[in-house]
DNA sequence: CAGATATCTTTACGGCGCATAGATTGAGAC
DNA sequence: GTCTCAATCTATGCGCCGTAAAGATATCTG
């Protein structure tokens, strides 16, 4: 009983209802996606007032923070498993590649939310750059593996900001149905993803290729 | 007088009340970003009543799809001028990536409703791949003169759309704060956008480098 | 001029974010 | 154990929103 999760300040009347508020917004942006994400919406879903989150969150967008945070370490963690299958640094980087576009594509709801919470405040969560085995740093530590040249920093950083981009705009890209003829004469998602990463010079190069 | 622009389905009491709501919608887009951007808000701007819109859009989404509509043409314009002032095909690729992001910079919040309304429909506009003059055809065609293989079609669109993608993702990235430190160390933010292109391989891949 | 029709206004409804004030309930002091 | 107090939740209300419906008004057609 005493195992609760000790980080938050400490729930009362409801036994938690911040981490409730959480996943009833998680919930409903699967659901209903992101336009229908109302604060009322999430009081309503966790069966609370329309009042109660003022008490967990400023405001809404303070509870939008929250939901995408968790977005941030679900991707950390989709990254991670994908480096850990690769089975070489230069694989690393395309399978990232891709495991950051199937996450997006698997969440698109909480995906938006992330980056829209972000573009609000015109900064990325600052866990990108500062955690250690953050979903940036997890990129940049691949392309050294692969060969980057670990002296040149702003080469790296430029690398990887390079690749994130690149994932990025291949990620909200990958919605449109016009791409759909592409992914079929590609045979499927993943081999059009490869395809499309292959024309972007991600893999720093080499003299083998 | 009768030199009116004979597009649109025609005016009456106002004079030409479409047209005055898109200039204000994007007078308001400009001043005060895309979240103040409501019906409400336009017809005030514009001098009417709340309901008056109705009348000429079907709702809040298809006045800004015509909002949108407008962007995807300046940022034609913009495009077919970088292409113009480009010494060579090369060098055509590189200025309109930096052309693309410029624009998206400059006109943030036009770009973002863009992209908006484009991703709740899951279809970019018709626009985009039809009209011989569209953004992706420039990129497409400028790709060819540049040296890829005008028979692999399949190829050239996959090779567009990364370069498409690529600059996406960095139009969307290049507004956090994050990479102000980048920025400054490429020596402003147009070097910066060149080096991060360099680093995504969009130029065909030639004998020469 | 007369009717039809397109344009615009008025009014109204429900939902939203959020502020304020009051009720309730759990936790620590004694 | 009781008291006190602060944390939590509810009730109510404000002004905004999108939009539907109905009435007023101006323009087009004949």
């Amino acid at each position: 009983m005493r195992e609760s999760q000790v980080i938050e300040p400490r729930p009362y009347h409801h036994g938690d209802l911040r981490r409730a508020l959480i996943d009833a917004a998680r919930r409903l942006l699967e659901a209903e996606g992101p336009s229908a994400l109302s604060l009322r919406a999430v009081a309503r879903e966790a069966g609370v007032s329309p009042a109660a989150p003022y008490h967990h969150f400023k405001d809404k967008g303070e509870l939008l923070e929250a939901v995408a945070h968790e977005g941030w370490e679900l991707l950390d963690g989709a990254l991670a498993k994908a480096k850990a299958l690769a089975p070489s640094p230069q694989d690393a980087i395309n399978g990232l590649g891709v495991a950051y576009v199937c996450f997006a594509r698997e969440n698109p709801a909480l995906y938006r939310v992330m980056y829209d919470t972000a573009r609000d405040r015109e900064d990325l969560p600052d866990q990108m750059q500062d955690d250690k085995d953050s979903a940036y740093c997890k990129v940049r530590d691949t392309l050294v593996e692969a060969g980057a040249d670990p002296e040149d920093t702003l080469d790296i950083e430029l690398a990887t900001t390079a690749a994130w981009c690149s994932a990025h705009g291949l990620a909200e890209m990958a919605g449109f149905k016009q791409f759909e003829h592409l992914k079929d004469a590609c045979g499927g998602e993943v081999p059009f993803l490869r395809a499309i990463f292959q024309h972007m010079g991600l893999v720093p190069r080499r003299s083998a290729d």
